[in-house]
DNA sequence: GTTGAAACACCCTCAAT
DNA sequence: ATTGAGGGTGTTTCAAC
């Protein structure tokens, strides 16, 4: 079975933009910019909702508030690659919650990670736990010394 | 001036993660899970606003829906290390609108961005546009080859 | 696609405790 | 911290065009 997912026409990809740089605009709000009623704009976002092409909105918070001031981006390499061990991996890397992101990439690497966590301490309580019960070939972390760009909206030019 | 940041305590903690998973939460909803009134909220929403610690919400989409099916890190090593040049050439990326994210790390490279795009043609016209105008010395890409975890809460607990 | 309206939920701000 | 209440805003769903 093929996925088809909806249409999308160029209402919808500045639709999609507005929202997501502010999920909190009102519907009245989009409409005008968008030049449609709210009646109007209305059934596009159910229509969009229902499509799964609207993902819930999310609130975006100041990690350092929290102490959460180091981001680092790990690379793993394995000997086994196989797509058992590879589900076994995921599954013990999600249960990390410093672990925001996960890729299984090409290249040199097999996977990378990237990390927010509390300082060197935090790193390390993860570093270890990432590395326990699991046979990895090679880690390296990459830290972020300053996050120049963060979190921008996907471009939904097209 | 030190930066102070405003006091966050397990209740403040408990409402940033749910609100980290679905900024669409009525106050309500969200006081009787934290155990306070829809008007205490009230105050703790305003205060942690006002503290800088939200910092608005955002609608999650699916890039599939769009055509942005490609997710590349892209590494890149300089000759030049400067401040003025790592601000021009900040200023240079943050005009791509395909990278969402770029940090400035220590190790191998200088510079890491994460690029979401259409294809290896929307790529290629993204690496185009980034080693246009500016003196790299090495750039490498890794692609992707699969999302294992994405844009997951950040870790509360403290 | 549009306007208008009714019913409802939610937010913000009081006052009182 | 709490409850209760009033006014304002926004959403959802109609009907009619």
């Amino acid at each position: 079975m093929i996925e088809m997912g909806i249409k999308i026409d160029n209402i919808d990809r500045k639709i999609l933009d507005l929202l997501q740089r502010d999920a909190a605009l009102s519907q009245r709000g989009i409409a005008e910019k968008v030049g449609l009623s709210q009646n109007a704009l209305w059934r596009r976002l159910k229509r969009l909702e229902e499509g799964g092409v609207l993902r819930g909105a999310r609130m975006a918070i100041d990690g350092r508030a929290l102490g959460l001031d180091l981001t680092v981006f790990v690379m793993v390499r394995t000997r086994n690659h196989s797509m058992e061990w590879a589900e076994g991996f995921r599954t013990h890397v999600a249960r990390i919650p410093q672990v925001v992101e996960m890729h299984r990439i090409g290249g040199d690497w097999d996977y990378m990670l990237k990390i927010v966590t509390r300082g060197m301490g935090g790193y390390d309580a993860v570093y270890r736990r990432l590395t326990t019960g699991f046979e990895l070939d090679t880690v390296t972390g990459f830290f972020s010394m300053e996050t120049m760009l963060d979190d921008r909206p996907l471009d939904v030019s097209g």
